[in-house]
DNA sequence: CCTACCGATCGGTAGG
DNA sequence: CCTACCGATCGGTAGG
């Protein structure tokens, strides 16, 4: 189960949102019914409603939630002062660390964003688009400088952040390899696919 | 839209079940009614049910002809004469050209499977572990002959499968590059990240 | 292929 | 946090 709010005292709205992570992943956001996630809980369906506010309300925390420790991490490692291919390299972990450990939220914050309404799904929208632009800056640089080969930026973005994806595939094997192994051989497939 | 049955005559179910992998590809298989897929087939919902016996049936028939597509292909490359290294690329390059060409289906068959009922279900979950499991045969094969890195198999199959699943996100791109400039790119960081 | 309609289930509210 | 319940929508059927 993923940590939450560290430091301050886990809420009632925090255990709902963190049930209906796991919900989502297993069932999808849609598949997923309030009455069965108040089950989960240990409640009735509409005693859900004195915590939040409606279904997609859960959708948007989880989203957004998720969204802003990836923007949050990249500051950070733009504003570092080492090469390229160090910063992807950092990235790459970071978004192999989230998915190993807080595998359910970010997991449906990756699949079911689409069932975000409007405004915050044109708003998720930009800001993963926006997101994969500066990752793909960071490559550009990359490439200017030589240690990366001359690929399509873009491309390289898309195949990387997919990639880490599959770790969900990892995540409910029976005869998975040990976290720091599969994030070795990550490491090694990537960023060896990419240098030079 | 995806080829339908090639010599044959073009029925009905065939453009009801091509026009419901448009639509589960755009909404999610359980946020997609009937009455969705009637508007665009344009006629009724209850029409539907003269050449479809139900929802399901339209996911499991998406679902079985993307599998056993794959599994064809598949079954040709172990049976020929060329390096592991080779086989991987000629896999590679062909989930690259379904991805590419049969888009919708083949998004439809690897995101929305886990809404098929059994036995449907687990049938579909054991295709799929086999076929994961064959792939990484010839990985391992290409590690006995030295022409691939020392890599867990499994992880580099987990990550060429996801990375390919990332041309969802180029299909809908507006400034996306040529397709064939696609698939050389992507050919170039996964195989070379392989190889040792 | 349509009109008419079914029982089940959905997200959510009222009131205590 | 519960009981009771709402209107809307779901997949699907009967009958023509």
């Amino acid at each position: 189960m993923a940590k939450i709010k560290s430091g301050q005292n886990v809420t009632k709205k925090d255990t709902i949102v963190a049930t209906a992570a796991a919900l989502f992943r297993e069932k999808g956001y849609a598949a997923s019914s309030m009455r069965d996630l108040a089950d989960k809980v240990g409640v009735e369906a509409a005693s859900l409603y004195n915590h939040i506010k409606s279904k997609s309300e859960i959708l948007q925390d989880i989203c957004f939630t998720v969204a802003n420790r990836f923007i949050n991490h990249l500051e950070k490692v733009e504003s570092s002062n080492v090469s390229a291919i160090e910063k992807i390299e950092t990235i790459l972990r970071f978004h192999i660390h989230q998915m190993i450990h807080n595998y359910e939220e970010v997991y449906v914050s990756d699949r079911e964003w689409k069932h975000l309404e409007d405004p915050y799904l044109s708003n998720f929208q930009t800001t993963r688009r926006t997101y994969r632009k500066r990752l793909a800056s960071i490559i550009e640089e990359g490439i200017k400088s030589k240690e990366i080969k001359n690929i399509d930026a873009p491309t390289a973005v898309l195949i990387m952040l997919h990639a880490v994806a599959g770790i969900e595939s990892w995540h409910r094997s029976t005869q998975k390899i040990d976290a720091d192994e599969l994030e070795k051989n990550m490491v090694l497939i990537m960023v060896e696919g990419l240098k030079k």
